[in-house]
DNA sequence: GAACTCTTTAAAATAATTCTAAACTGCTTG
DNA sequence: CAAGCAGTTTAGAATTATTTTAAAGAGTTC
């Protein structure tokens, strides 16, 4: 028995993924429920082997990687890249900002509003911006 | 015969390497030579080994690693990185932030008076901010 | 210039990610 | 609801970026 909760979470998915053009397949909606359930979260896909594996869903690395990226495409998430080059997915696709703690990899969210940027210099010609990212380094 | 100006150039970085306590070698002289004459610029290791290569200088990849790595520990490079999962190092260590074009995967600097930040969020509980980063992505 | 230490190197190893081709599954239609 | 097409998943190989290893080579010091 499943309580009813996690049902309309589960089927909230199906409807958003087919929203998307994507067949609402089993390993995209385990993913799906690992990502969006809850409070926003950083992963990468190794993290979500790992959690897939913990909860004992079967699923290949490959999968992860092209669910993570298809998801990236349609804009059910975003994508940050550090210097540790591992890629992270954001499910917090607003526009935002982060602290990176150095020391243990941890990104942390700062909403829009606690960074103003007083004054953008121009895109050189025949570019245009298409987001602003600020990092803050921690140690 | 070679020209005075770049023998000067050459005996600098001698004296610049050893002011690191780095011996100057055959490989990071001319390595600095290529990242440190003429104006600032953004590299990542594969494009100074198609340099050298070009130029007839013989040296190993894991060389041009190691000698990015080493130059950044001392702080004559800066390293960066993108969503491409490449590391390039910029031989302008002065706090400033970059445009990335998507298209090109060019860095263009900003300097860093062009950005004002108006208000930095404080640092979680026991952190330091280690530096700002400001990458403004075009397309 | 012998001796010592630090560097370089080729080659193998590692790590993150993508590709390939075959098996599989959701979806539509008859 | 069986059949079949198209979109998906998968294992495994391939790719890409980078680091490690162990041996040979080159600065440095005396």
């Amino acid at each position: 028995m499943v309580n009813s909760s996690a049902i309309s979470h589960h089927d909230r998915h199906i409807d958003r993924l087919r929203d998307h053009n994507l067949r609402p397949t089993r390993q995209r909606v385990a993913l799906a429920e690992l990502l969006f359930n809850g409070p926003c979260r950083h992963v990468s896909a190794e993290q979500l082997r790992l959690e897939t594996e913990a909860k004992g869903i079967r699923m290949s690395l490959a999968t992860i990687y092209n669910t993570l990226n298809q998801f990236t495409r349609v804009g059910l998430l975003h994508e940050i890249s550090l210097d540790n080059n591992v890629t992270y997915f954001d499910t917090n696709t607003d526009h935002h900002h982060h602290f990176f703690d150095s020391k243990t990899n941890d990104l942390i969210d700062i909403p829009k509003e606690s960074i103003a940027l007083k004054a953008l210099p121009e895109a050189p010609e025949g570019r245009q911006v298409e987001r602003v990212d600020v990092v803050i380094r921690l140690r």
